[in-house]
RNA sequence: GGGCGGGUAGCUCAACGGGAGAGCACCGGGUUUGCAACUCGGGGGUUGGGGGUUCAAAUCCCCUCCCGUCCA
């Protein structure tokens, strides 16, 4: 039975039983930080079982993408030397919501195993948890399992729980036994061994606790099933095979691995455990940024780039030291593009970041083999035997320098590494990682915030219908603390019961405006929303006493919020158009909707070509002008995903939702506010594009009267050099290259008028050269020379004189600059380095060099004459 | 979020407080039937940006931006 029969054999056969068929989720939870990746069958209905979610059916079944690496269940060294272990693998469960329960759920897997699956009942074992006699009873009366092969097992493994509160219960595992030939010695057995013999293939998890925080278990009213089933052992099993490896889901791409790399597969086992790292690897990558995850330095990003890394070494310890992987993961899409079609969109995407990760990991090992040279050749030279740790970590932590790769290198040369070391290192630099974790990002919901909510409950926001209401204030803070008025010039925080101010959440900035009461007039500088309910009006009492249970007009600034308005709107005009012109896997990574401006971080491995932003901006105010109607659609969560909404990374929505839709083109996830029209938008332009970090960009634009200031200002700037280079709009470029080429020409009669000079003063000063024994002292006193002329005149000065000793001073308009020179021959006898502290200090300055050519500088213009004096008193003039 | 390394000519890098350099690439001359090679010469730099210390900063210090890399 090939792999695609066994995973809709399973899907049919559940469906038949009432369940329905759900797609697999992605492989990154959204809105779950807790998580790295989706690991398991249940993770996409984690709500359903903590009853916050509700769904259309209590029945489901799955084919799960799932990934291990990182975190953890961290497998990713076993990866390839096993015959079980993955990164990325596909899991098929089952589920009950508060439906079916054990008696099911057993009956269901056994039935599916023996009479579809065709698994022969006596090799099959079961495990359950020690106090389960309820799951007993149940395999061994209802299904007549015989009682000898059900073995109980202790909480550690068959005790499931979600976290360390909340559903949990008892599971059941089904094994099967692969015989005697699969053992892996006399101790061979379930509980004592984790061998490949007794193979576990499904868990059932039988949902009926919720343990509380005190540790006590209480029943759910409505216990629950989640079951799992690795589909790659259960195709191993089904094809009596010894390693998942060996299954039609890899052997495709081990083959072609092989082709490539002209490696026969089985005949080394080192070889062949590379080929199945790459092969393992090369699924998890296409499947990761098919799900638009990119390589880069931290988090999900990291573990990417990690596995990515991982399979270009192994490639390249195959002999493949160009770029490989990108062409494998073409397999994977050819082989599951059917089944996973988000693969086939991805196609193209996939190959390029490969691509360009293989790319730079290359130029890293290049970067790092030169780093590596020089520890070498420093520990030959010291006639060592060990590379000691701390290199080997500055090579690990700082180049990014595989440590297997050094082994090989130092068993070249016959060298050890100083393991020891390197993880002493490692572990210091974790502590440190640790330690600066303190303050944990999420600041606490001031105490303040949480009584006045106590009291009044949360603000209701009419902001979307009306820019202004009459209201009460129900609440006033001054200082973080409750008071009952606020007086004139005093700065505090109004609460109202209603309000049209709108609190800053989701990048768009809070409204500014007035809150009148008969007797006062509070300004309002900004609005925020500390818990999401409750609004927050900061400012100041401009005039008159604000009092608590005033009747109030809050009043919000129109014009502001029409901008803001605006650039909101645009901001999902641009987030499409991104999509449009960049591809699918552009998503949103932080938003800034101002009046002023709009700022857009989003994933994207390039910087935008001149070209790809003109485009993004014509699509962009194509649509403004187009005149479409945006429409504000509240819905329930589950009716928006299916609009095909787009839903943003990690932000957690209630089950009632907004939806923004613009035309038939986009639509997005929005509690923010929007213009009617898209016309109202005015126009749109992109003032600046950059990279924030690693496979994020971001765009700043403005819109409406805000590119109107915009080009004004980029006008006036244009008309300014036109009037200064007294040229015509157009010619500005010309007339600059113009010149620049007449001042370097310039430059260069001024450097010839220079030296011609220079020779003057040359001679000049030649005529007050001192004879000596045997060398000739000279000095000169010049105005305005810098030192590079300075030095340029000693050179000459040193030919001309053969032997002796320069001292040349400028008198400039900072101060004093003076530079002394010695010919080759007579450093042994003065070094100007030294003569030049002396002369400098004369003039209030100091200076240095090397023995044959010194500069100095000074403050003490007047001073001049003594400093000569000096001079020539050193050098015996 | 924390640490380490880096940003110098178009590219790859050197210089690590006192003259901004090399190789490759580019332009011109020579050589050659022509090309490659060779040879002579030349152009090319706000040493990422800003501030500070100093007589003097690519070099030391602080801030900031960007890139690489590890840990979380």
């Amino acid at each position: 039975m090939d792999s695609k029969t066994v995973r809709e054999t399973f899907l049919d056969f559940f469906e038949k039983k009432g369940h329905v068929r759900v797609k697999s989720s992605s492989l990154i939870p959204h809105g779950d930080p807790t998580l790295l990746f989706t690991n398991a069958g249940m993770v996409q209905f984690k709500n359903v079982f903590l009853g916050k979610e509700k769904r259309p059916y209590t029945r489901a079944t799955s084919c799960q993408k799932c990934m291990r690496a990182g975190g953890k269940h961290n497998d990713l060294e076993n990866v390839g030397k096993t015959a079980r272990h993955h990164t990325f693998f596909e899991m098929l469960g089952n589920f009950s919501f508060g439906d079916y329960f054990k008696r099911e759920a057993i009956l269901f897997a056994w039935e599916l195993l023996t009479e579809v699956y065709k698994l022969p009942k006596d090799r099959l074992w079961v495990t359950i948890f020690r106090d389960d006699d309820e799951a007993f009873e149940i395999w061994t009366k209802e299904v007549g399992f015989p009682a000898e092969r059900i073995v109980r097992m202790g909480e550690k493994d068959n005790f499931w729980a979600m976290g360390d509160t909340g559903p949990c219960g008892p599971c059941s595992e089904i094994i099967i036994d692969q015989g005697e030939e699969m053992s892996c010695g006399p101790n061979c057995g379930i509980d004592t061994c984790d061998c490949d013999r007794f193979l576990e293939l499904w868990n059932l998890v039988f949902m009926q606790f919720n343990r509380r925080e005190d540790g006590t278990l209480e029943p759910l009213p409505r216990p629950s099933i989640d079951t799992g089933m690795g589909l790659e052992r259960l195709v191993a099993v089904l094809q009596g095979k010894r390693s998942n490896f060996d299954t039609d889901l890899f052997a495709p791409i081990i083959d072609y691995i092989c082709d490539i790399s002209g490696t026969e597969y089985g005949r080394d086992e080192k070889k062949d455990v590379s080929v199945r790292v790459i092969a393992d690897h090369s699924r998890a990558v296409a499947f990761l940024l098919a799900d638009g995850l990119l390589p880069s330095n931290e988090g999900r990003g990291y573990v990417l780039r990690r596995i990515i890394r991982r399979a270009a070494r192994h490639g390249r310890l195959l002999g493949l030291d160009r770029p490989f992987l990108y062409r494998v993961t073409g397999v994977v899409v050819d082989k599951m593009g059917d089944v996973y079609p988000e693969l086939i969109d991805a196609r193209d995407f996939i190959a390029q970041v490969t691509k360009a990760e293989e790319e730079r990991f290359s130029h890293t090992l290049e970067q790092g083999m030169r780093v590596l040279d020089e520890i070498l050749e420093r520990v030959r030279a010291e006639g060592g035997k060990v590379i000691d740790g701390k290199s080997l970590f500055r090579l690990y932590d700082t180049y990014g320098f595989p440590l297997d790769l050094v082994q090989d290198v130092a068993d070249e040369e016959g060298l050890i590494l100083d393991l020891e070391g390197f993880e002493r290192e490692m572990e210091a630099q974790r502590e440190r990682a640790r330690a600066s974790w303190v303050g944990s990002g999420e600041e606490d919901v001031p105490e303040v915030y949480k009584e006045i909510k106590e009291a009044v409950g949360p603000t209701v926001f009419k902001g979307y219908d009306t820019d202004s209401l009459t209201t009460e204030v129900v609440a006033l803070v001054k200082e973080g603390r409750l008071v009952d008025e606020l007086k004139e010039g005093e700065e505090g925080e109004v609460f109202l019961s209603e309000t049209p101010f709108y609190g800053e959440s989701g990048g768009q900035v809070g409204d500014t405006g007035v809150i009148k009461s008969e007797g006062g007039l509070f300004e309002v500088a900004d609005t925020q929303k500390p818990d999401g309910e409750l609004f927050v009006h900061r400012g100041r009492v401009k005039r008159g006493l604000i009092r608590k249970g005033d009747k109030v007009v809050a009043q919000i600034d129109s014009e502001r919020r029409r901008t803001t308005e605006a650039h909101h709107t645009a901001t999902h005009l641009l987030h499409w158009a991104l999509r449009e012109v960049l591809g699918p896997h552009v998503k949103q990574a932080g938003s800034l909707v101002a009046p002023e401006r709009l700022r857009f971080d989003f994933t994207h491995f390039s910087a935008l070509s001149p070209e790809q932003i003109e485009k993004i901006e014509r699509l962009v105010n194509q649509k403004i002008w187009e005149n479409h109607e945006v429409y504000k659609i509240i819905t329930h969560i589950d009716e928006a995903l299916k609009m095909g909404a787009m839903a943003l990374f990690g932000e957690k929505y209630g089950e009632e939702v907004r939806v923004i839709k613009i035309g038939d083109f986009s639509i997005e996830l929005c509690g923010g506010t929007h213009v009617k029209r898209t016309g109202d938008i005015g126009m749109f332009k992109i003032t600046h594009e950059g990279g924030v970090s690693s496979g994020v960009r971001r765009i700043e634009a403005v819109a409406r009267d805000r590119v109107y200031e915009y080009l004004l200002k980029k006008e006036r700037i244009l008309k300014e050099i036109d009037e200064l280079l007294r040229a015509k709009e157009g010619e500005e470029a010309e007339k600059i290259t113009r010149l620049q080429k007449r001042i370097k020409e310039l430059e260069k009669e001024l450097e010839k008028a220079r030296t011609v000079s220079a020779s003057d003063v040359l001679s000049e000063i030649m005529k007050n050269a001192v004879e000596k024994d045997g060398y000739r002292v000279v000095y000169g006193v010049v105005d305005d020379f810098d030192m590079g002329a300075l030095r340029d005149l000693v050179d000459q000065l040193k030919k001309k004189v053969g032997s002796g000793v320069i001292l040349l001073v400028s008198r400039g308009a900072s101060g004093v600059s003076m530079v002394v020179g010695v010919t080759d021959d007579l450093t042994d006898k003065f070094n100007a380095s030294r003569i030049v502290k002396e002369v400098a200090k004369v003039v209030g300055g100091g200076g240095g060099g090397r023995a044959d050519m010194a500069q100095a500088g000074g403050r003490n213009k007047e001073k001049i004459d003594d400093a000569v004096k000096k001079f020539m008193e050193i050098v015996g003039g």
